[in-house]
DNA sequence: CCGGATCCGAATCGATACTG
DNA sequence: CAGTATCGATTCGGATCCGG
C-alpha cells in the first residue's frame, strides 16, 4: 500500500495508514458522524476529488472506514470501531495545532465538522461539571452550531438542522440556548486563553446575540486549552 | 511553507507543520533526547538525506526543533518546549498504530529510539505502582536497553552505553536488572496482550537470559496496551 | 445532484553521488 | 560529520468528464 518507512514500530505503522495527505482530515470529519462523499468534499473544499476517493479506498482497505448503503438515501462513509479509536490522535493533534494557529489565511474556511471537533478538543469535563448545565449557540462565519453541556458531557449539533425535530426531542438535547454568540476567528484566542471574555466583547471579537454577556465567562471556562507550560527534564 | 489545507482549524494547522512525510518520526526520535544529524540518519535508515535536512529546516522554521552547537562536540538537534508538547500526539499515534502492527516486513528495523518510545507508549504508571520497582534489560534484534521502573515512573536508556558510568550512578538509575530478556518481534504480542508471557517463553518468542522467568508477567503488566473495546454511540 | 474516473502539469519524494 | 546536488519515479492538484 503506502511506501513503508522500514521500521517495526507503532508510530510508523500508524503513519503508513493515516499519514498521507488529507487522510486525518477525512477522519476528523467522520469522527463527527457518517458522511456522504459530497459532504466530505464540501467539508474539505480544497481536496481534489481523485485524492478524496483514493484516500477513502485506502482507509477502507485499512479497516478504518466502512462504506454503508442507506436504504433509499445513498451511500455514507463511517468509521469502523478501530477508526473511531483515532479520536485520541485527532484530539491530540488538534490541541497542539490550536496553539500554533495565527490569523486565518485568505480563503481559509471554518466548517461545521472542524468547529465541532475544535469544541471537543477544548472541552473540559471537570470545568463543565463545576458549573450549571448550559446550552450555547455559536456562529462563526456561516457555520452555526448548538453546544449543549450537561452532566459533564458535551453534545454538539448543527443549528440549522436537517434532522427531524422529534429526533432532537427524543435525545433530550433540545433546549433553548442560554447564550447565542457570533464570533470571528478571534474566538480562537478566547479558547486559547489569550483574550479575556469581556475584552473579546469590548473589542467586537465576539457579539452576544442573545442571553447574558456574562455567560461568555462560563463558555471560556468550559472550552479552554491551557498553556501546559511544558516544564520537563530533557 | 507547506501547502495549505485551506481551513482555520487546529488539526489542519498541526498537519501543515508536522504532517509531511518523515516529520513525526524525526520528532519521535528527538523525544528520546537530542540527536545529531548522523544519529537521526542512522535511526531512520530509509530517509533520504535531502529529505532529512529539508524536514529539519522546516521543523526549525516552525519553532519545533532547535539546532544547538555543543562545545567541541559538533551539532545536535533538540526539541523546543513547544516541540516537546508533541509527545501526546506521538504517543497517541504509537498506541493506535501498535495495534495494527502485524509481522515485520522484510528489512524492517527496530531502533533504540523507536523501542524506547514504544515502551513509553505502553507504560502503565498505575500498574507499575502496584508492583515492586524493577529494572528490565530488553534485547530486540541488535538493540538493547535498560528500562527502570521506580515510583511509578519509567526511565529508559541504552544498555551498551556511551555515557560515563558516574553519570549513571549520579542519576540513581544504575542497578542490576532483575530480568534480562531477548525477544523477537513477537514481543509486540506480549505487550498487546495477545500472547501470554508463559506462552511467549514456551514458544521461544522471548528468551530469559537472566533473572526469574516469572518476572515476565510483571513486565507484561507494566507495559501493556489494552484492547480499549471502543463501545461508543456512533 | 451524487459518486466518482480520467488526464495532465506541478510539486514532492527517493536514490545516489558528491562536497566543505 | 553534516549536509548539497541531481535526476528519475511518485504523488498531488486542478480540471474535466461520465454514468446513474
Amino acid at each position: 500500500m503506502a511506501r513503508s518507512f522500514g521500521q517495526y514500530c507503532g508510530v510508523s505503522t500508524a503513519l503508513e495508514l493515516v499519514g498521507e495527505r488529507w487522510a486525518l482530515l477525512i477522519v476528523r470529519d467522520l469522527l463527527v458522524g457518517p458522511r456522504r462523499y459530497t459532504d466530505l468534499k464540501q467539508g474539505l473544499p480544497r481536496v481534489p476529488t481523485n485524492i478524496l476517493s483514493a484516500r477513502l479506498r485506502e482507509l477502507q482497505d485499512a479497516g478504518i472506514v466502512r462504506r454503508v448503503a442507506l436504504a433509499h438515501c445513498g451511500l455514507v462513509y463511517e468509521l469502523t470501531p478501530y477508526g473511531r479509536e483515532l479520536e485520541d490522535v485527532v484530539l491530540a493533534l488538534g490541541r497542539w495545532g490550536f496553539k500554533a494557529m495565527g490569523a486565518p489565511e485568505d480563503g481559509d474556511v471554518v466548517t461545521i465538522d472542524s468547529l465541532t471537533m475544535a469544541l471537543r478538543t477544548a472541552f473540559r469535563p471537570d470545568a463543565a461539571r463545576a458549573q450549571p448545565d448550559t446550552a450555547y449557540e455559536l456562529h462563526v462565519g456561516d457555520v452555526a452550531l448548538l453546544a449543549t453541556v450537561a452532566n459533564g458531557a458535551l453534545a454538539v449539533r448543527p443549528v440549522a438542522n436537517a434532522r427531524p425535530v422529534d429526533l432532537v426531542a427524543a435525545t433530550g438535547e433540545a433546549r433553548e440556548p442560554q447564550l447565542v454568540i457570533a464570533a470571528g476567528p478571534r474566538i480562537r484566542d478566547v479558547i486559547a486563553g489569550t483574550l479575556a471574555p469581556d475584552a473579546a466583547i469590548a473589542e467586537g471579537a465576539v457579539h452576544v446575540l442573545a442571553g447574558e454577556a456574562a455567560l461568555l465567562e462560563r463558555f471560556a471556562a468550559t472550552f479552554h486549552l491551557d498553556p501546559e507550560v511544558a516544564e520537563r527534564a530533557s
